[in-house]
DNA sequence: TATAGACCCTGTAGCAACTACAGGGTCAAG
DNA sequence: CTTGACCCTGTAGTTGCTACAGGGTCTATA
């Protein structure tokens, strides 16, 4: 029913991506080359903006371009076990986890070393001196 | 006391850094240039490996390079206060508390779609269906 | 009809913070 | 005297865009 045709600016806005941006993932080949007008402008389908809108979504969930590839290889085979599309979110997850305990343990020394800071001078900054390489107190 | 020398491969395995990366910290003036010796080899001081230590101590609490910067600038200035260095250190915690919150958002979203993957076909899976523009059940 | 302004085009370079070569030179041990 | 470990410079690649420069196209209005 949609036999629209947009204009990559028109993509840009449905998906609140930059144009440059989606002239970057055709160059990549993440999203396919559409028509061209006769002035040599792009002409996308209700297809394209589709496609574009999921990569946006898969790139908002934090999956890298590589693993949006793939997803987006999966989706097209409809009548394929979805072991491999849940595999490949379990792995973002499993990520995704391994960057929250790190970022709590920083968070724990980053508190610990201000709590620590009596701000007089410089030179007996507790910041400073956790930083330093020897104790030199 | 210590007027030792060291080479560029002992300040590497010294502090765990990359030969490159040490290179690239002279590049970018982070680290000053060392000595030379006769065979063009760097020279490091102890007080490079100080300041390498420190470097890296910083970075592995994931302040940037231009933090890193400022700090190492104002742990010169020993009779200062130390104000400043507070001021980094409390604007570098509050980047870490929102990506720990951006994270934890993420976990969640990852997790709702992931608990509802049946592991049918592709064409029925909710993860491919999550990341899809329309809802096309 | 002229022209202003919004939009589009290609191509290239920049960002952070390294990392990885290629193509050489130096140095100590055997 | 040769092997191998180390070092040198310089450049290009990584990720995922973003920002130009220097042009072309299209539409509306004066």
């Amino acid at each position: 029913m949609t036999r629209e045709k947009f204009s990559i600016g028109d993509l840009a806005k449905a998906t609140d991506t930059k144009v440059e941006t989606i002239r970057y993932y055709e160059r990549i080949r993440l999203l396919p080359e559409p028509e061209r007008t006769g002035g040599n402008y792009r002409s996308y389908s209700a297809a394209h903006l589709g496609r574009l809108s999921f990569i946006r979504r898969a790139r908002d969930l934090g999956f890298s371009i590589e693993q949006v590839r793939d997803l987006l290889g999966l989706s097209d085979q409809r009548d394929r076990p979805c072991e491999a599309v849940d595999a490949i979110a379990r792995e973002h997850l499993g990520e995704v986890e391994r960057k929250i305990r790190d970022l709590q343990a920083l968070r724990r020394e980053l508190d610990s070393i201000l709590s620590q800071c009596g701000c007089g001078t410089i030179a007996e900054c507790r910041i400073i001196e956790a930083l330093s390489p020897n104790d030199q107190r």
